[in-house]
DNA sequence: CTCCAATATTAAAGCGATTTCATAAACTTA
DNA sequence: TAAGTTTATGAAATCGCTTTAATATTGGAG
């Protein structure tokens, strides 16, 4: 591989002449110009980005932390960062934490050794010690403090306009389905305005969680058809849509139709092809917008400005589809 | 950030020591080695890792270049791919073409000039060119040269079982369902098997393909729905999963059923959630497998060795669903 | 034609590590 | 204890690039 020097030979100028013709700077005489340009095409020379990097202390590289980009939530998300980066020149790295906590800080400790440009981390762990102070991240879903600012939908606004849309479809009895993580995160909003807009309506309601440490699906509802509350149960609000699919189909082993016995309403929107049925009634994030804002936002506190908010809250819409 | 030289300073040794001590040589005394990562500890030193590698002139980074993460299909593979690289202490870098060649050859150089380790690629250009000798690569599902190893499913023979699985469940007159794409991939061969079998078979079929320029769902099966070869026919083999479950989206607006009137096989075996229905019937591509040849296949090339094949195909299997 | 300002160019330093080579210290052995 | 051998250490070179500071060239103005 040719280096500068060797462009820098052939030409007949020294190195720094042939830097600034690549980097486009105004002192170089049009004839030297030229020169090195017939050089530079001659060996077929391409810059070494890496020695670039290595020597501007900078880098162009953004990591993607997420539990997996199997999830379609995910990989829909991770689509548009990728582009909205590569609009800005800048590139992805992805890394997959599994959700386990060791790995998200095997990861937040590898991207810090190798000097990333900025890191949107969904994440489980209280990971706000665990970064160096001088690496800027966003984090999806889960807010810490503000030296990491927090991409969200607007759960709780979710959660009672999922209510509402119960209600409206002739749920007289509703139910909330819920994985709980150990660590706090904005998804209990969606909890919390399910259960705000509940009482504010005054229907009759149920919240069920279990913990994702003991996760497992079939326990999960075998445990909720088992609870005496889960009778007569004409509406639920399933945590994601995941989860409301599998609700579905469980449902269904038990006799119970949706949406004629049950309506059913998710969370995500993830739902992007015909092998999807049936088509899930849910609160539609917009994962494109929350995409581009997540990169714009890195990318103002890369360049070294500050954030107005510490959150920021994208507005979700109801999708209506079969199930309600 | 402590450099190696701060270390060194404050431990009162020379900068090669230190270096000595991280990579664990033999050649340091102990009491050295102490002194040493007391500092280290002091200073919270980290190596830099851009360094290093530039240093080193090698890099640790595998780009995984494919048309989109969102496609399920992808996202698994991508997934595995992670998973694996990881294990053997790489990282990944993700870049989506969209399937346009221009951006293809757009990442290629980036590659390039960022001096990545290795790159996986599923792409629709001929790459073979576009390509730097030293950079080596893999490429699934595509067949160039022997420069680039390629890592596919068994085509051909899904193609065969595919023929006899809707034999068997009953199919009289079968059609064969696919995108062509301006580049020869290996995917031709399920249909090659598709017919071989059909021939051997002495059942009827035709073969209903458009162009993936002028790709559309809807006129792509109201083109199919209306040439007459279409009547009768009660066996479909889908190129791809997608294309399954939008044939029988489809077909049930024709006031066809599946698979009380139309058997229907696609290919891929994506599924993996409860959101799909109805469950396809498939040739399962074995994409853990897939993903993690082409990761050792790959990190062989790196590490200088030369494989055995040019072409390297997984066996694949029929996953049975409710489409047959 | 001379002198000074503006412009063009080069040589060299530096980014943070690894590694070679020469030297110093520590051990053996006679 | 002297000489020889092994082991430990530090200084310096190097990777490919950018950038500063010093120098060379050019162009006007007087």
């Amino acid at each position: 591989m040719p280096s500068l020097k060797d462009v820098a030979d052939l030409a007949g100028v020294g190195v720094g002449t042939v830097s600034r013709v690549i980097n486009n700077h105004p002192n170089v005489r049009n004839e030297t110009r030229e020169k090195v340009n017939a050089a530079i095409k001659q060996l077929n020379y391409i810059p070494n980005e890496v020695a670039r990097n290595f020597k501007m202390q900078k880098s162009t590289m953004v990591a993607l932390l997420l539990p997996s980009i199997w999830h379609p939530f995910f990989s829909e998300l991770a689509y548009y960062i990728e582009d909205e980066l590569d609009r800005e020149g800048y590139k992805l790295m992805l890394c997959n934490s599994g959700g386990r906590p060791d790995k998200e800080l095997y990861y937040l400790d590898m991207l810090n050794q190798n000097k990333v440009a900025g890191i949107i981390g969904i994440t489980y762990n209280d990971i706000e010690d665990s970064v160096s102070t001088d690496i800027p991240i966003i984090s999806i879903d889960r807010h810490f403090g503000k030296k990491i600012t927090c991409v969200t939908s607007d759960n709780y606004t979710g959660g009672r306009i999922a209510l509402k849309e119960l209600i409206k479809a002739g749920a007289k009895k509703v139910a909330y389905l819920g994985i709980t993580s150990s660590a706090y995160s904005e998804v209990e909003l969606r909890k919390k305005g399910f259960i705000d807009e509940a009482k504010a309506q005054g229907i009759e309601y149920i919240i069920y969680e279990e913990n994702d440490t003991v996760y497992n699906d079939d326990e999960y509802f075998e445990n909720f058809f088992k609870i005496k509350e889960h009778r007569h149960i004409s509406g639920v609000f399933a945590n994601t849509d995941l989860l409301a699919a599998k609700y579905i189909d469980k449902a269904k082993q038990y006799g119970t139709r949706t949406p004629e016995d049950v309506k059913v309403i998710g969370y995500d929107g993830i739902q992007d092809n015909k092998l999807f049925h049936p088509i899930l009634s849910t609160i539609r994030q917009p994962v494109e917008e929350m995409a581009r804002m997540s990169v714009k936002l890195l990318l103002r506190k890369i360049e070294g400005k500050t954030l107005e908010q510490e959150i920021y809250r994208i507005p979700v819409m109801f999708r209506e589809g079969e199930t309600t």
